[in-house]
DNA sequence: TGAAATAAGTTGTATATACAACTTTATGCT
DNA sequence: AGCATAAAGTTGTATATACAACTTATTTCA
């Protein structure tokens, strides 16, 4: 659990300066993939509980990165496009950290499925 | 970060019986080993910051669980060793039930995100 | 087609966390 | 010893999350 820990503050620290959490940055990326998705399909594919995914899709609304006008899909914008690609760097850097604390704590089983997808 | 939402879970639904977060009980872990730690010490331990470390001691001194008696020094009490033996069981399996989600949906969901990452 | 039942979406509430500011305790130095 | 500085501990505040209750939308079936 202090691994869980560990690797939120990462995300958190690479992130901030582009003013998103992680699980909005999960969202986007879902988005930028998918589209027309409504929030019960965005809930499962993310792991957020619905009224968390609710109020995440209302920040991301309100930071012009996602939008809500073709209810009940929702869909990227323009702008939520562009800061993914502005973010994967960042998002990168913070993958790379958190591999390197994962590979000194071998024990842990999600390092062997890390190395499984970087293949 | 999908994976640290669902591990979070599968450990609250075990521990919630209890009474106790993953926090509190990686906390009663480490003082069951070691005694008169200080909550410098104890929060590197935990990986927990500070103010949080703080703000769960006090809520296991309230359950009775630690003592901040001989301060500046955090002990656990007899009544958090009894848990810690209870509460053991449940925590290995949340334990199992996370390291099987790991093998199953993990590798599903951290694939979403790779392909993101290839574009 | 329309009412009942179900599902999706939203809001209310409590809890946990981190960062920052503040207070208290410990340490160092003359 | 006593003051200044640093470290540890505590409290203030904002944010994110989950669960539960509620509202809105959709589906089912008579």
């Amino acid at each position: 659990m202090q691994l869980n820990r560990i690797i939120a503050n990462i995300f958190r620290k690479y992130l901030k300066p582009f003013g998103i959490t992680d699980s909005q940055l999960s969202i986007l990326f879902v988005l930028a993939k998918k589209s027309d998705l409504n929030q019960k399909k965005l809930s499962e594919l993310v792991v957020l509980e619905k009224s968390s995914l609710n109020r995440n899709l209302s920040r991301l609304e309100n930071a012009n990165l996602i939008s809500k006008n073709d209810f009940p899909y929702i869909n990227i914008t323009d702008n939520g496009r562009d800061l993914v690609l502005r973010i994967t760097p960042e998002w990168k850097k913070a993958m790379v950290e958190s591999e390197k604390l994962l590979q000194n704590d071998g024990k842990i089983a999600l390092e062997v499925i890390m190395n499984n997808i970087k293949q």
